[in-house]
DNA sequence: CCGAAGTTGTTCGGGTACGAACAATGTATA
DNA sequence: TATACATTGTTCGTACCCGAACAACTTCGG
């Protein structure tokens, strides 16, 4: 959405097709080169990380998320991942089939299902995360060291500002999917 | 990656998994909020704006793309478009199955293919663009307006970084798929 | 207690999403 | 002007990705 062309050609192009209509351009780009950084960082740290395990990106969180909360019930799975349940089934399906997580149902209720680690996937994740981290810190070395925790900042006002309900931590807010 | 817990809880909780190995949070702290507030904003403008058409966010941005620079290449919608040329094979039969757009063969070179937009196409984007546009107009509202340009600049910053062949505009970097 | 209302994980259908392999086409080299 | 080399869009296989519908289960109101 950004692609090679100049920031000032886009905007007169965009004018050019919109006509008179009023638009705020500065939104117009953060929200596109959000996704473009997006794109462009998943794509490389499953190129250069991921790819050696055969790994999609989604995975890896997910399996970071089990690794880090282990024993955790596949909603709050979800919820910690960023995606919907739905998905989360097959994800789960496949690293199960990996023999990275287990499934079990929960004693206590019976609709709920806890996902563990199995000890190849402690392993895999000890020797990966690491090396997904050095790369993480590739992403940002040309940003001043000052000035991450202010655009963290700013990621978790976008965040915040689409997903409003959020009540306290630890205690998801209500009910939602995602 | 960043759900309902602590910031300082989840940091805590990793160094428990990780043990002693040095780690990045800063860097940490980026890339998973970008994922989050990426997914996010997806997802809320797919919901708000885009499902009244049943679009999805990404054929919304390959017909954004068409819209402003058509006639256009297809190698070149999917280098503004952020997605694989395999992708845009689908979706473009899609857009096209729904009479937004047309393919056609380049007369000048067999092997391109030209997008344009059909006046169904024309028609749905002038509605649908300022529709969106305020939407993302809503994402960042609660950032200081001043800020807006240094956001957008920190995450062309990181897509730079992972991108890192760019020459001049309006020449495409030889040849990668995205 | 017992039926209504709510919650949870799975299934289903349609649509991305990628890399690799491919055939068609264009270009460069000798 | 052949013959290697490069480029392009499509196809293939596999893996997401979501909302909606669903069955199993829990909880709440009377």
């Amino acid at each position: 959405m950004a692609g090679p062309h100049t920031l000032g050609e886009t905007e007169r192009q965009v004018v050019d097709r919109v006509g008179q209509l009023p638009l705020d351009y500065a939104a117009m780009a953060v929200v596109s080169n959000l996704f473009r950084a997006s794109n462009a960082v998943r794509n490389h740290l499953e190129r250069t990380v991921l790819s050696s395990q055969n790994m999609s990106w989604t995975a890896f969180v997910v399996l970071w998320v089990t690794w880090i909360w282990e024993p955790i019930e596949t909603r709050n799975v979800a919820l910690e991942s960023g995606i919907s349940k739905a998905t989360l089934t097959g994800v789960l399906t496949t690293l199960e089939k990996r023999g990275w997580v287990t499934r079990e149902k929960s004693e206590t209720d019976g609709r709920l299902v806890l996902v563990r680690m199995t000890p190849a996937g402690r392993e895999l994740m000890q020797a990966l995360f690491p090396e997904f981290n050095l790369e993480e810190q590739r992403v940002v070395e040309s940003i001043d060291a000052g000035t991450l925790d202010t655009f963290a900042d700013l990621l978790r006002a976008v965040t915040a500002s689409v997903e409003p309900a959020a009540s306290s931590p630890d205690e998801p807010p209500s009910s939602q999917d995602r």
